[in-house]
DNA sequence: TTGTACGCGTTATCAT
DNA sequence: ATGATAACGCGTACAA
């Protein structure tokens, strides 16, 4: 494999002049020019990317860290931060964590190793303060909000998008109502729980934790809920889904069963996916692509400026109704 | 930042010594050991994993190209490799291509670079040509059957699997059969296209052209297929629908719209997706997580070993019998 | 406009 | 056991 010294050699230049003709600098005789692309030419050359990486300090490579890919919502946030990177030339380096600690905080000490000029955390299980020690190494963009901490969000608020779903079923006369969810931790979670237990205080309902559907985060687990919401002594007479795969499973379950919906059960779901509209699922959209798209950029505005308008982004949720609630 | 350089001087040693402690190689004193680890906690040493990339010519970085992430196939088989990458401490750098050559050759150039120690192709456009171009470069595993190169590949036999389906509708007592494809190109689509020509000349049918679907990728396509089927003049009775995603589309839009289904029109998925289960669609079940899990495997051994059992694997397809067909 | 020489941080070799 | 030194390949001040 022939190096730039080698070209140098061949060319009759200095290696100063091989990477300037390679990397398109001014100042080169257009002479010197021919002979360095005819030397690479004959000697097959092909640049070092991990030399050029060490030699510059910086890689034009993302880190995206996210528990799996294989599901609507983080295939879609991956799929907005993609098309961003393509189009800036960066190159996305992929971290799945399973929600284990032990490799959220092995894709931090990447970013302080200098193999990615930044990162992108998508969901993440470890608490902030990781994130806080980690901040000197390298930007990081958070995709959910932040309390208390400095750092670069984009975000959903999703208290508001939980209050305003609540809101509309508790205005359809509802007061019984549930909600499922994809895990308890995490701080998109508190703030659903959070504005649950808001809401219901609100017009003086007791929340009630058996109404509380845990680890559902695909198609199978509405059933699961299907199942279990048919085996209550004390309904809910609606359901809030975070997930419209989940939701989807309780309304074709539901068809399957012979559950009328939203008659005995109203469901509304989140995300809007196609099968939601399919279904005719009200939902609560959620802009999942764009806040992949938008966590890029502040990065990428970061990484190449220095500065940003600001840390801070909120992407709007709005309410579609359809027909299941 | 401190470098190695540094810690030996704080610890007294060279950096012979340094190396060989942060790396656990023995020969080092238990005296000279603790100097060093000490140096290491007092001057807050991080490694730079790029120039441990350059020293020792490899990075244990896989690169993975697929045309684009928000889809369930896809996004199956990377959660196999990323599975598999994650066991054997390897890390995943992401080519998204969307099909574009220039895309996929930028990826196979970064392979030259060695940017990444092998590359595992999910879906591609550009010929064969090109890979073999690119074959010194690095290992290069390819999830499709290929045929006159002596490619690693790990793939499904789509046109068996296609001939089992097709088999069956005729058994059955179909003859006006279509199908619904994502793609006209590609082999896999080849291959179907294939055994769609032979079995129905096998049973003296005609094919028709118009009851190929092309661009046939996501639950919307189903209930667009849907409504062409139904303002056909003369209609297949029977689908062959390359992803259940669509076919999900087109038995939700025929619920829809009143069309009896398998009766008026019988139909096949492929994939066995969660929501193939749930709607009860007759489908081919494809082994697509095995398949990204069994393609880095062979990459890994290939890179680990220099050797492998066999650089060619086949994983089976096997039809599940519902209510859809 | 061009070349020299050094820096980037680590690993590997060889001599002791 | 340990150290000096040479790769690894490229970028870039600085000098000319």
């Amino acid at each position: 494999m022939a190096n730039i010294r080698d070209l140098a050699k061949e060319a009759g230049v200095s290696v100063a002049t091989v990477s300037r003709v390679l990397n398109g600098y001014p100042y080169v005789s257009e002479e010197k020019r021919k002979a360095v692309w005819e030397a690479a030419q004959k000697l097959q050359y092909v640049k070092n990317i991990q030399a050029v990486h060490l030699a510059k300090g910086r890689t034009a490579i993302v880190g995206v860290m996210l528990p799996y890919i294989h599901h609507p919502y983080f295939s879609a946030v991956i799929e907005g931060i993609s098309k961003e990177a393509l189009r800036y030339g960066y190159q996305l380096l992929l971290f799945q964590t399973n929600y284990e600690v032990e490799r959220e905080l092995e894709a931090l000490e990447r970013l302080r190793m200098k193999q990615m000029d930044g990162l992108i955390v998508c969901s993440h299980e470890v608490d902030w303060e990781a994130f806080a020690a980690y901040q000197e190494d390298g930007p990081i963009v958070l995709c959910e909000q932040v309390e208390r901490y400095d750092f670069f969000t984009v975000y959903i608020d999703h208290y508001q998008a939980f209050v305003q779903a609540l809101r509309y079923l508790i205005k359809k006369g509802h007061r019984r109502i549930g909600y499922c969810i994809g895990r308890m931790t995490g701080p998109n979670s508190q703030a659903r729980a959070g504005a649950y237990q808001d809401v219901l205080r609100e017009v003086g309902v007791l929340p009630r934790r058996q109404w509380v559907f845990d680890g559902c985060l695909f198609l199978e687990d509405g059933k699961r809920v299907m199942e279990q919401w048919i085996a209550m002594e004390e309904r809910p007479s609606a359901l809030l889904v975070t997930s419209d795969q989940v939701a989807a499973g309780i309304v074709l379950h539901a068809r399957r069963i012979g559950v009328r919906i939203p008659d005995e059960l109203a469901v509304i779901g989140f995300d809007n996916d196609p099968l939601a509209e399919m279904l005719g699922i009200t939902t609560v959209a959620l802009p999942h692509f764009t806040l992949g798209e938008r966590a890029f950029r502040l990065l990428h505005h970061w990484l190449e400026t220095g500065r940003v308008a600001r840390k801070q982004e909120e992407l709007p949720a709005r309410l579609l109704v359809r027909d299941t609630a």
